[in-house]
DNA sequence: TCCTTAATCCAACGATCGCTGGATAATCCC
DNA sequence: GGGATTATCCAGCGATCGTTGGATTAAGGA
């Protein structure tokens, strides 16, 4: 690993060392933790001196609520992005409700299979809430509301056989993290794996909807 | 906390010094974790000293595995006689299949409502494999084979509706543990959250089965 | 050219960590 | 009563932790 260059950096240059600082933390924590993993090694993993992590993120739980913030903030954006296509669907009126569904929570699952460490991430925030206490309303609820919302969106036309969402879609969210975390502890079929998986949300949100008639 | 009495123990007297520290433990490494948790917590929250618990539990490594293997052990009996009453009803032909289902797994959601930490140490066990290399096969695979054997037990009369009962059984219990760790997160209505949980399990699961002819 | 700003690293501080050797006290066994 | 055994605590070891002060280097601004 070559040393990096010191010195103020040129103009046009953005800084990389700070989000090359922020993937490797945010790969340790997911993997071990708050308190298994030291700047040292955090330093380590980015190439760069403790000093030069201090210097960059702060405190190390400020580093660590920029690694939090920084991963919320993609899947976030892309679940924004895939329910505002949801709404536009809907109110277009063509297409089928239940489809449109399926293709919302498809984007959800698609996202946390492709990077696993958002539900490690997840999962460290539930466990130990005493840590986030700032991160609570910025961006847990706003996920829930909108996969509530665009079940409730969905259910206008035909009723929604479903007396709690709330309780529905926090099973739903769930059993997608634990989906996640069974296929980084299995070592082969990973394809099958999601496939079934896939299958088994698609026939799990049918069932939050009557039949359609003949 | 009155200093304990030094000095070898009296003849029928058990050991509670050794269980005191493992509760104790438990409850701690169940709310922070491995790494965040010093053997002098553990020691103050216990009322005794840190050489003290080294004497009783050995390394902190074999504390951990040992507060694991009391929590799962406990899980697991509950479990299995559950299993046991299941099995010899459905034995027994008298009951409904399904009744017989909803019981078993009001069961699991009650042990774990009751001892939230379980919920803690099995996240914490799937969040780091690398910790419980040993655990695998003594506790996980014996629960999930349980429950598919009682869902296909259940389903021998009528037929399931259920192409992946593996995935199935997998989501339901990261469900489970979803709706543990929102009661833990919220402040109060928390008996309305579990009714309408029980009520959400209750649909999914009649849901794995063909509705009842007339 | 010279001063300011910014990035990086080195060295080290105080605190805490897991762990242990040895002293002391209380009980059992003979 | 008197060793043997066991439980408990005290004191301290070496290692690692998060954090910081200061030196060095490189670029911008005048």
């Amino acid at each position: 690993m070559p040393r990096r260059r010191p010195g103020r950096p040129r103009r046009g240059t953005e800084r990389p060392t700070r989000d090359l600082v922020l993937a490797a933390a945010t790969a340790l924590f997911a993997e071990r933790g708050f308190d298994a993993v030291g700047l040292r090694d955090v330093a380590a993993a980015a190439g760069v001196d403790v000093a030069t992590v201090a210097h960059h993120t702060g405190t190390k739980a400020q580093l660590y609520d920029a690694c939090f913030a920084r991963v919320f903030a993609a899947e976030r954006e892309v679940l924004e992005a895939a329910g505002e296509r949801a709404r536009s669907a809907l109110a277009a009126g063509g297409g089928d409700a239940l489809r449109t569904l399926h293709d919302l929570v498809d984007v959800f699952v698609d996202f946390l299979e492709d990077r696993p460490e958002t539900t490690a991430l997840w999962l460290r925030r539930w466990l130990e809430p005493h840590r986030h206490a700032d991160l609570d309303e910025r961006y847990a609820a706003p996920l829930y509301t909108l996969v509530e919302e665009l079940l409730a969106t969905a259910a206008e036309g035909g009723a929604l056989v479903e007396p709690t969402p709330h309780v529905t879609v926090r099973s739903l969210v769930w059993a997608v993290h634990g989906h996640v975390v069974a296929l980084a502890a299995q070592n082969g079929s990973a394809a099958r794996e999601r496939r079934e998986f896939r299958s088994f949300v698609h026939r799990f949100l049918d069932g939050l909807y009557p039949p359609a008639g003949p």
